[in-house]
DNA sequence: TAGATTGTTAATCGATTAACAATC
DNA sequence: TAGATTGTTAATCGATTAACAATC
């Protein structure tokens, strides 16, 4: 079964939770805890663990290993992925080394830019030019693209992308690319995230 | 009345759709288009607008000016908002000189930061000591905050902001905040986007 | 008038919550 | 046994979609 797309971030989250508490040394958790930290109801994630089959025992809340290995065959496990990413600017070059990538085995194997000052083939990351993302894509059979340009560029470089077989995107482009039958865009605009929240703070008392 | 979260940012999202289409030139729009700048059906676009008192004419469309004029009534008009900024790590970094906040008037004022050698009084966005963010927000006023530090810190920066007055954080720390009923949090993880893409890919054949 | 488009009410669907059953 | 917690079925709620009315 395909969990929906709000489903999937709340699995996310318990995941990220639970292995948190791993960290922590606890071997057993209840849905009590998960739920406070991941800021929905117990019963949501009872609901949402019985659903896809994380098993636990009554009163004896869900074994922290168990929980971890079910989530992984649901979400996927193999958490390494090679990722490139286009556009070296500002938020570009932050991605490229941002530690919670790497630490989440997130690595960037080549990054892309027009502008010749940035290209560099040493470094961590090699810099290439954006006119061989497609070439670069097929050659080593890339899944996954990181977008960090600016609007204006940023559909040739989504043509170039899906050219070169990527089948996932992360877009940080302040334009709503759509995804199609080969390809999903994961659309994330940090402009809209700071208008949410003026208007949360603007509106709302909400609940402790 | 106050919209839900999920409605608030289609708002969003046509609101920059429509500001979109006012810059290149129109000065009508139909449902049809907006819908398919937002990435949802045209029917949803009328009934959102119906429900938010945007009114359009039958056969006509909607004006562009009225839609902007009563969307920035919903949804805040004052987009200059001033921000404090905690964490120069590389995300802090690109986040202090992100292009499209200052184009959307996100204003950073003031950076804050526990490494000595990051601190600096002169230069665009000044870098002060984190022991100062409850000082330097009460003094300024200061009603927004982006976080953008390691784990281990965010409690303690989240009680810094709280105590300095502060009412709506962004939070990009790997760490769920919760908002109360004086503070508004966003969190955005920027990993799980990741995570959400990767299980899209490997379980959807997502329609076109 | 006919056609296109908005606007509204009703129907459907899905997700969340409540109630309670099971059991360690 | 009593109490705490998971698990499941039923009820509620809200959001989306469908149907159709209004009108430019």
């Amino acid at each position: 079964m395909i969990a929906t797309d709000d489903k999937t971030r709340r699995l996310i989250r318990y995941r990220s939770a639970v292995r948190r508490m791993k960290a922590m040394g606890l071997s057993r958790v209840y849905s009590e805890n998960i739920a406070d930290a991941a800021g929905v109801s117990a019963l949501q994630v009872r609901k949402d663990f019985s659903e896809e089959g994380v098993r636990g025992v009554r009163r004896g809340g869900y074994q922290v290993d168990s929980v971890l290995e079910r989530l992984g065959e649901v979400l996927g496990r193999d958490t390494a992925h090679e990722f490139v990413l286009v556009g070296m600017g500002s938020l570009g070059t932050a991605l490229a080394k941002y530690q919670a990538f790497a630490q989440h085995g997130i690595k960037i194997v080549a990054a892309f830019d027009t502008d010749a000052k940035k290209l560099s083939e040493k470094g961590r990351v090699p810099v290439l030019h954006a006119r061989e993302i497609t070439q670069y894509c097929k050659k080593h059979r890339i899944k996954y693209a990181i977008m960090a340009v600016p609007e204006a560029e940023a559909i040739g470089v989504y043509e170039q992308l899906a050219a070169g077989g990527v089948k996932g995107i992360l877009n940080f482009a302040p334009v709503r690319l759509r995804g199609g039958k080969r390809l999903v865009v994961n659309n994330v605009n940090l402009v809209y995230e700071i208008e949410h929240l003026v208007y949360f703070v603007d509106h709302t008392r909400r609940k402790v």
